[in-house]
DNA sequence: AAGAACAAGTTGCATCTGCAACGAACTGGA
DNA sequence: TCCAGTTCGTTGCAGATGCAACTTGTTCTT
């Protein structure tokens, strides 16, 4: 029987391969903040953007980096509960808050955000400059190109 | 004060952007087999490395695909449980079961995996040929360059 | 040939996640 | 103005996962 899914190779198949690279990536960094502090990945990435843009909505939060409202609020009533991120109400909408780091906070994410940076630096350097360019292109492509269905992420 | 964290910004860590191109692409071929059959991502790997390369051991799987022993433990008896897959006694090490879909998991994979194969082909469409070799390419050199840690994957 | 070290799989537990449902607040049209 | 329809954010719940501990069987060392 000469099937179609005869050719199918796992190993060839785009989703895998990035997802294998994705975790690879994203473990080795993990290294860093986990055995440092305890954050979760949707942690850092919440923290990454305030530290990054200042401070914002939950909302926003979710629009800029397609992370799930309902992670997002986890990882904010987390971060909150450590001190290292604070609330103020809107003052355009009583069912937003603002969110902005602490000091403490900030300090931290000065610490993780100069480690990230290293370690992209790492990884670019295994790739060549050029390449990682291309990488870079060829993954906004392909996100792009597939929109982020009802959910968003992870 | 000029801090270094201050030139680190999440949109170009590498990390983030595969996990978003991986997410993103992972997410539109789940629907395929998430709506049709109850299957976890893990559970789909499984089968399709059991129907690309025949029977083997979970080890064997773990090995190819990366993938965490509990996972692969977990996804067999579930994927059993559903009736595609059967274990046999391995000849050779007692505390080893040898893996094969039943004729019932090979149909399905059958059906699987040539949607995955028009998925891929999608995807690779949207870059372009040249791109998209360039890209497999370019996601092998990474995920090797950060060799997977103790754990593996997800 | 016996015991220590090691490997294959499984399981308990704590945590993370997705989805759907919810309360509260905002918005637009009649 | 008032009500239907949306949106912000949180929570309940069921399922998925990582890690460490464990059972059973294998291998290495002496």
């Amino acid at each position: 029987m000469t099937d179609p899914a005869d050719d199918f190779d796992l190993q060839d198949f785009l989703p895998y391969l990035l997802n294998q690279a994705a975790e690879a990536t994203s473990r080795g960094f993990q290294a860093a903040y986990r055995d440092r502090y305890g954050f979760t990945r949707t942690q850092w990435r919440v923290m990454a953007n305030l530290g990054k843009f200042g401070a914002m909505t939950a909302r926003d939060i979710c629009a800029i980096s397609h992370i799930e409202k309902t992670k997002v609020s986890r990882a904010v009533a987390a971060l909150e509960q450590a001190g290292l991120l604070s609330r103020a109400p809107s003052a355009t909408d009583r069912r937003a808050e603002l969110l902005s780091l602490t000091g403490q906070g900030r300090a931290v994410f000065a610490e993780l955000g100069g480690l990230a940076l290293a370690f992209d630096r790492q990884l670019r350097a295994v790739l060549g400059t050029e390449d990682a360019e291309r990488l870079v292109s060829l993954l906004r492509r392909l996100a792009q190109a597939v929109p982020p269905g009802a959910g968003a992420e992870d």
